[in-house]
DNA sequence: CTAATTTATGGGTAATAGTGGGTGATAATC
DNA sequence: GATTATCACCCACTATTACCCATAAATTAG
């Protein structure tokens, strides 16, 4: 069977009942031991990630990690956390994301999702636009500095 | 068995249903474990990039030690993942290049699909001219420099 | 040189993907 | 306890895609 992570980008939009569609490729990605399930967060930019069950899972115990008296650990467990909702999409392959997420990514009624391997993010497209625009713009010298770090690892 | 890398120079043309011919030969130099799958992607010049199956996974290992906290990080793995498709081809060697590439490359009916060892470049036959009368003009120091480089590694 | 096989191209058809909406169960509100 | 909103689950339609068969050209083998 095909590759099991995330590439590619789709674009959809959110019908009269608030469901977005996932990419068919990306559903059947999911490792069977996710259930149908994915957990939505909110991204670091302006957007939504998701995950499948599984990698949220690895991700919940790099918290547990985290040590519970340092306020820094606390808050950034908390941050990691409190946005953070499993979904189980229907038969059709569609999932409800909660209001609160849809607000912090800007998105009103099409979407843009984006495979990363083993996350998939959630923009508006709009607002992809603009960070393409400015914020994502790598020079010569940060590609040069990403080269090395993988090589390097 | 012939050799597994991609060499030469072919021309084809996309028919009605979208679909472009992969050479016999390029196929044939695929490795077993690519699943008769390519995976295509933007080159960074006006054209389309395809790579083996394994080659791609290699690509992913790498994207997969980035640090999903730095935002050029994100960016770099972004800017990768997002416009990758892995395509099979069917029992005829054909395989459906997703419209956006295909807009990327400036490609509406013919392409010229070109050997680069360990990936194949896919170009419009009238962009591809152009290139090569203008951009890909190398004069003496380009060739000293490229000497230098594969001598010291 | 001729036959057999492979390659490139065209097209039909069944299955799937994406989208819309109905309905009954559950939960929330009054 | 009645009423309303919300959600999970189901069915339906359309466009696209995947899969299959067919043919002509080209290549290879005998």
């Amino acid at each position: 069977m095909g590759t099991k992570t995330f590439t590619g980008e789709f674009r959809y939009s959110i019908d009269s009942k608030g469901r977005v569609n996932i990419p068919a490729k990306f559903r059947k990605a999911l490792p069977e031991t996710s259930e149908d399930t994915f957990v939505v967060t909110r991204g670091l930019d302006e957007n939504i990630i998701a995950y499948s069950l599984d990698k949220w899972q690895q991700i919940e115990e790099e918290l547990l990690k985290l040590s519970s008296r340092l306020p820094g650990h606390r808050a950034y467990k908390r941050q990691a956390t409190r946005f953070a909702s499993p979904l189980k999409f229907d038969s059709q392959g569609r999932v409800a994301i909660p209001a609160n997420l849809l607000q912090h990514a800007g998105i009103e009624k099409d979407v843009v999702i984006i495979g990363m391997i083993d996350e998939i993010e959630i923009w508006d497209p709009e607002i992809l636009k603009r960070y393409e625009e400015t914020v994502f713009q790598l020079d010569a010298e940060d590609i040069e500095a990403i080269d090395n770090y993988t090589r390097s690892s």
